[in-house]
DNA sequence: CCAGATCACTTGTACCTACAAGTGAGGACT
DNA sequence: AGTCCTCACTTGTAGGTACAAGTGATCTGG
């Protein structure tokens, strides 16, 4: 079979691999982790929505939804931006950064024991320039991989 | 950044390319086209849902939902099994071949596009090797990838 | 300083998926 | 045959995401 119909399926798989063990284990999305994982790298653990709707390729629509519920469980807090009346701040809170640390080991446990364990060292060379050429194309502003923060004009 | 953080993120993007383009050139969700070309490639176009679903990676209940949307489209027919009152057979109508050939090739240009395009022919046959070895783990019974069919004990 | 355009969200509606419960056919055991 | 159990779905309900419309705040031109 053609290299790329094996991307497809593993595309099709992984998520719900990953998806199924953060519910599980923490009643979390995959990308409500995400978003507080994000949080959790950033200067004091804020971002501005737009920020952090950019490096999780959410729509504000779908992260506004995200963040409300999260709030709902006191894992995030939101305020107006002070520089700017429009903005809103989304804040990850002290449990929120307990769930993150909490959660984060089984999260990567699941990750090496479902793509690690299951390549040679040399595949898992191999993989980090297929992945980075292929993020090339399908995110050239490297919002997913936190080029943001050193992008220049050119 | 580790290889793995960048093959999350590309399983976070790919989708959402492929499953915009099939919305919006054939109305059809990703899964919708899945289902229409497994069917299409079966003998007489014909399975039963049971299989279908496995083929498919889907659940029962979210494949029976999904048939009978693209049954009301005309695109799929069902009818009982005669070999066993409990089965149901899913045949790609003329309709549904129509639409699978005529889709077929916009989806396959997107991911040449986006995958093949972007590697090299070395990387691209490196990737064989890597998602085969992935799917060993994320479906090792080879039900997306159609081992099924030449499947045996042991 | 005031109207119009733009920006940064939030809210509402529709669709899709997951999980749980229900229906009816087929097989096992007596 | 009759009962119990399992199988193969289908249906109903809840939760998440996409798209469209609405609400204030900020900028721009006069």
């Amino acid at each position: 079979m053609a290299a790329w119909r094996r991307l497809v399926a593993v595309v099709e798989l992984l998520p719900g691999v990953l998806d199924g063990q953060l519910r599980r284990d923490a009643q979390l999305t995959h990308f409500d982790y995400h978003v507080l994982a994000v949080l959790s790298e950033a200067p004091h653990r804020v971002l501005r929505m737009t920020d952090l709707a950019a490096r999780t390729n959410a729509t504000l629509p779908r992260l506004s939804h995200v963040v409300r519920r999260l709030e709902e469980r006191g894992l995030v807090e939101r305020a107006p931006c002070p520089s700017d009346g429009r903005a809103t701040n989304a804040r990850l809170t002290e449990a929120g950064w307990a769930k993150v640390r909490e959660t984060a080991p089984g999260h990567v446990a699941t990750v090496r024991e479902h793509v690690v364990d299951a390549l040679t060292q040399e595949q898992v060379t191999q993989l980090a320039g297929i992945a980075d050429a292929l993020l090339r194309r399908l995110d050239p502003d490297g919002r997913l991989t936190g080029a943001l923060d050193r992008a220049g004009p050119g």
